[in-house]
RNA sequence: GGUGCCUUAGCUCAGUUGGUAGAGCAAUGGACUGAAAAUCCAUGUGUCCCUGGUUCGAUUCCUGGAGGCACCA
């Protein structure tokens, strides 16, 4: 019998976890979260993470499994989900994935080409060289390492051309040389059902429930993480604005405002990614979900 | 009530010695295979407040008006 995943996209704040939820609990189905920020225990009220009640209502995976201290990346997550939607299916023949980050959702549903692990260094080192010697050198010297790398990728994106530099570095290969192998075949099959409104809503409702997070205890969430600001898993819309008021550099009100922009922002990108799997299903935020169970289980029976 | 200054893009403001205009921010579109809530790229047509006059031509100069700010009564 055929395993499947069932795929929740659509930009922050639109109710993936409310319907996700309601999902886990018609298909009795575990839920995998894909969202790159939720991973971290310390950083709940900002990322709007589900509440206990929440995670009560399904098993949840990958959700505050990490601390901020951690390094976790979407290559690992990758494996670390694959593996587990692999023993959620020994228990059932769904399982729902539901998720912001659109690198981390195709990940999983399309694959990763492998990567050798690199020494950490390499990228201190090359970032070093970004702020000492500029862009031009690093972009020269893809050009002499990987051709087809400097041909392809934005070679004005800092990190974009130190990951293709790292590898080459690293491994003594180009970094395209390990791009578009055959990929290990997915043990399921793939739903994918995508949320959407109007953007003027979308951005009432982002508003809205930064301000909730402001009412929830947001500020003293962040005060608690203030000295561990330069970590990666902090670089994140609602706690890099926060910071610049505690350091009196802003007061809170602008923050605020700079918290609800950045987070639109982040909702347009995220459209942006989701757009493009054309195989999405769209559904308005506010259609019944009797009508999305429905149509899930058209597709069950269609491609079983 | 009087005097002075101001009114130009969603906002803050430049500017045109008269030939219908441009910055920053905001906004919009996009890219993105181990930093991804990250990072990067692209995009600027607006009754130049209204009215009448001078002029080949007025957003620019002049008359009158409206609104705002400041000072004086």
């Amino acid at each position: 019998m055929d395993k499947y995943l069932i795929s929740i996209v659509g930009p922050t704040g639109i109710g993936k976890t409310s319907l996700s939820l309601k999902l886990a609990s018609y298909f009795e189905a575990d839920i995998i979260s894909a969202d790159s920020r939720q991973f971290y225990k310390e950083i709940p009220i900002g990322t709007a993470a589900p509440t206990a009640t929440e995670l009560n209502v399904a098993k949840h995976h990958f959700i505050h499994h990490k601390s901020i201290k951690d390094s976790y990346s979407v290559g690992t997550f990758e494996k670390d989900a694959n593996a587990q939607i692999e023993q959620s299916h020994l228990l059932n023949q769904v399982v729902i994935m539901v998720g912001g980050s659109g690198l981390y959702v195709d990940a999983v549903i399309k694959g990763f080409d492998d990567f050798p692990d690199v020494n950490p260094e390499i990228r201190t080192q090359l970032n070093q060289e970004l702020d000492t010697n500029g862009i031009e050198a690093l972009q020269k010297e893809l050009k002499e390492l990987d051709p087809e790398s400097y041909d392809s990728i934005a070679l004005k994106n800092p990190h974009r051309l130190i990951r293709a530099l790292e590898i080459c570095r690293g491994t003594k290969l180009p970094y395209s040389s390990f791009l578009n192998k055959k990929k290990t075949k997915k043990s399921f099959k793939t739903i994918s059902i995508g949320i959407k409104a109007e953007r003027s809503l979308i951005y009432e409702r982002i508003n809205n429930r930064v301000d909730q997070m402001i009412e929830s205890g947001l500020l003293e969430e962040v005060k608690a993480v203030f000295e561990h600001r330069n970590l990666n898993a902090l670089n994140t819309v609602g706690y890099k604005e926060l910071f610049h008021y505690f350091d009196g550099e802003w007061t809170l009100d602008f923050a605020i405002s700079e918290i609800k922009k950045n987070s639109r922002r982040f909702a347009k990108r995220q459209l942006t990614w989701f757009q493009k799997n054309k195989k999405t299903k769209w559904f308005d935020y506010d259609t019944n979900p009797e009508i999305i169970i429905n149509y899930l289980n058209q597709e069950l029976k269609k491609t079983s």
